[in-house]
DNA sequence: GCCCTTATGAATGTCAGACAATTAAAGGTC
DNA sequence: GACCTTTAATTGTCTGACATTCATAAGGGC
């Protein structure tokens, strides 16, 4: 009996219609701003419940494809996808696949650098007196010596995406803030002495500067000299804590 | 009762209940492949129906941030967020971002291009047999007459993407998936003719020439050139399309 | 003792029906 | 016309039930 229809059972009802919507949203045969059916006339065209078209229509919702709205006249509307929703939904996605999947320092520090030198040239022409600011701010939040290690991780994110940001370029900012955000926990494991805060500092002036100046080869400069110095401090931490890793393992086989 | 905590109900129990899970696995207080408690269990821990509690877990999934199992021992898991899946997230995330929200093709080409060419060293230095294989393949059979646009395109796409993974950072390839797999609505609007076809695969060499002899810089101008190029075939189609699009408006005042 | 079959129980998947909460619009009052 | 009330449609939540799946345990045949 089963075998007339094995192709796809192996998902969940909720699944396969919420994947029926959203092809229907991708490929442009809803459009954004379109009402849905109610969930009663949903359920009753697929010819299932109630709860399982609600399943459905969360999942959508998770991934800002939909939003709903209770009351009269309300329902699920396709959403228009806005830039800050994606921002956050890559920023989420892009930790998490490095917290999982043990990403080396080395990956994800080079992968955020190459995208970063590859603003400069864009930033350092187009820069404006706005995200030139932004980053002295955050250089001089960054020289005050009692700031917290996380609160000058933060620091760092915030100079690094007005980096970005001085492109002009809302694509390139969406696809730059998972490589830039997600560094953070990583950076968020190293203590951050005295001396090293200066020499970042130092380069995050200096590549302030650069786009002062509209120097695109300085500021590539900059970002280069910044990855070899967080890459040298990355890699300090990572081998005492392998030591330390090592110490605290059993001396004998476990059991 | 309710009234002590009333800051929060403009968001629905479900998406609270999802965002506080979320948290705990963000934050790594749940870890890959751990089991979440059971329906009935999260139902009676957060006070709510069974309902709400899979509403909040189908968000939940619908990210793939768990994965559920049936049967005896089954459950819902953390889910380990792999590379692929979150390829797959990003790709349609970037190509619904484009679709809704106007982006020119001109700053989506830009983003593109700019991304790629910040790989292009490290292609060049890393590239294998197998990376260069496949670009020649694809020139091959973007060579072919009788391609249709839209394969044509694919074939693109392909051809990058292997630019791309040529800088063995899966990091970065995640990011650029993004970028360049999102660019393929845009392009398939462009009808190639055999002239510019040709202009492309001729390009398409040189830039492959270029990675098979380390070239960095030669690469550099070839994804210049073809960036310059493929702005030129945009600008041409969006312009024709504009007149077509005006020439269509009701002369009169509408009504 | 070993293997195959069968129960068992725990869990998710689905359904049906009910009620609460919300909201825009229609209708009524002044 | 401005303001208030009613109304109907819709989502949000709860309850209870049954179906389905699946690892393990129990049982029977040899």
């Amino acid at each position: 009996m089963k075998t007339a229809h094995p192709a796809t059972p192996r998902q969940d009802l909720s699944a396969q219609i919420a994947e029926a919507i959203r092809d229907a949203i991708v490929e442009g045969r809803m459009i954004t701003g379109e009402r849905l059916p109610s969930e009663a006339e949903l359920s009753e065209q697929f010819g299932v419940s109630r709860s399982t078209v609600r399943e459905a229509l969360k999942r959508l919702a998770a991934q800002s494809l939909i939003r709903t709205q209770r009351g009269a006249f309300g329902g699920a509307f396709v959403n228009r996808l806005s830039f800050e929703a994606a921002y956050s939904q890559h920023i989420t996605t892009s930790t998490l696949l490095l917290s999982m999947n043990a990403v080396s320092f080395e990956t994800a520090c080079e992968a955020r650098y190459t995208l970063e030198r590859a603003c400069a040239p864009l930033a350092a022409h187009r820069r404006t007196t706005g995200s030139l600011a932004t980053m002295r701010t955050e250089i001089a939040r960054q020289s005050q010596p009692d700031l917290s290690d996380e609160a000058f991780c933060a620091s760092d994110v915030t100079l690094h995406r007005a980096l970005v940001d001085a492109a002009q370029n809302p694509v390139l900012s969406y696809q730059l803030a998972g490589a830039v955000e997600a560094m953070q926990p990583l950076m968020n494991m190293i203590t951050f002495t005295a001396r090293s805060r200066g020499e970042i500092v130092a380069l995050h002036t200096a590549l302030t500067d650069a786009l002062e100046h509209q120097d695109a080869q300085a500021a590539d400069t900059a970002l280069h000299r910044l990855e070899a110095y967080t890459l040298t401090l990355g890699r300090d931490v990572m081998a005492s804590r392998a030591r330390n890793a090592t110490k605290r393992t059993p001396p004998s086989s476990s059991g």
